[in-house]
DNA sequence: AATAATTTTTAGGCAAAACTAAAAATAATA
DNA sequence: TATTATTTTTAGTTTTGCCTAAAAATTATT
């Protein structure tokens, strides 16, 4: 499995739930910063591995095989993130770049260890699942804020949105995850949302609503 | 930087400390297990960045540029054991594989806050030193095992053959870094030697007693 | 010093993963 | 439905790092 491999079942598996009838070229094409035809390529080897289900035209998908191979690139990537976060003290929007190299280290064991060191974590800095040794997935009922009631009490479980931008934002608000949150007002006509968060007051706007999930 | 240009950098650097007045394209090529003329060809891209200074049929040397890029290198590999071993539980003979992976990971702000993070350790799990964020090596005083006089009470501070099998022998014999041996008996016949070793009497050959640094 | 042996370099190719440009297939629209 | 627009694929290159085989340079030996 070369890392460019990996990069392509990875970003097919996260369209994949976008688009589960099958992934169009140009989708992954966008993804991956490279050109559809570079991607027909990449798609006929995996295809010849049994990572991928390709048919011309047609989109791809990925195998159980392929899956399993996502999942555990996942793994890794989140692991390393917890690692990152809580051992070195990088923050939330400094670790996903690095994480996207540490993903390709080879060595299960390793992976296992650092797993076991991290005291086998469910969660990445941003929320996201990290699945476990077997490719399980804890999924956890979480919607965004922007589908939250008035005056309902919920806590912040994760980002839609992991730019550095907008992780640097909710650093700047002392927003994070486990924040206690509830919304004051909606302002339907400007679309902007009061919210009440750690006893005090702070308006945001939709796009930051609709990237901020909770619970 | 590729890996393999990172990887031909550190054995020039390794090959110099043997050969320091210009380092035979063969030699690389058994290093890096490949062929003399993938070598040549190395060299010239190297030498165009700066990295070496390679002149045909003179053999290689590195720059002042290079060797720093041979030290950080070195310095990601040997944090990395170090990391491998105290925090994940590795043995020492499990390291350097998974090392020679993570070695090429770019993030300098990663490399450092991992020193931090293993409170800035000046010596890897097989005793080799770490050169420190400006690539400055602490050298210690060490000589072979062999070369110790009879009844001289001497300590373990690392390995010159650190193969993943003479490393396991050396645990089966419970010797450590730090373990404490006093030559009893040295036979110049057939080159055994009789070792006191935490209070229990050992006899080695001459390979091990070669291949142990000691001080 | 001349010849033989070894080392190193050159020349020409290959595979992976990208690219551009053009052709083919599919989807959208008049 | 015919035509246009978009998407996808094919064909032909490029770059990196490797290869083999042969030529050139260096070193060793008689």
């Amino acid at each position: 499995m070369t890392n460019s491999e990996e990069n392509y079942i990875k970003v097919i598996y996260h369209l994949t739930a976008v688009n589960p009838k099958g992934v169009n070229t140009n989708a992954i094409a966008g993804m991956m910063e490279t050109k559809a035809s570079s991607v027909t390529d990449m798609l006929k080897k995996l295809a010849d591995k049994n990572l991928v289900i390709y048919k011309k035209y047609q989109g791809a998908l990925l195998t159980e095989k392929g899956q399993l191979t996502a999942k555990m690139v996942i793994r890794k990537h989140r692991l390393w993130e917890v690692f990152l976060v809580e051992k070195l003290n990088f923050t939330w929007d400094e670790v996903h770049e690095i994480a996207e190299e540490l993903e390709h280290i080879k060595s299960e064991k390793l992976i296992n260890k650092l797993d076991a060191f991290l005291n086998f974590p469910e969660f990445d800095p941003h929320g996201d699942p990290i699945p476990n040794v077997h490719g399980e997935i804890k999924k956890i009922q979480k919607q965004l804020l922007s589908e939250v009631d008035v005056n309902v009490e919920i806590t912040c479980v994760g980002v839609k949105d992991s730019s550095a931008e907008f992780l640097q934002y909710l650093d700047k608000q002392k927003i994070n995850l486990g924040s206690r949150i509830k919304i004051i007002e909606k302002n339907t006509f400007d679309d902007l949302l009061q919210l009440e968060i750690n006893g005090k007051e702070l308006i945001i706007s939709s796009k930051i609503a609709t990237n901020l999930y909770v619970r």
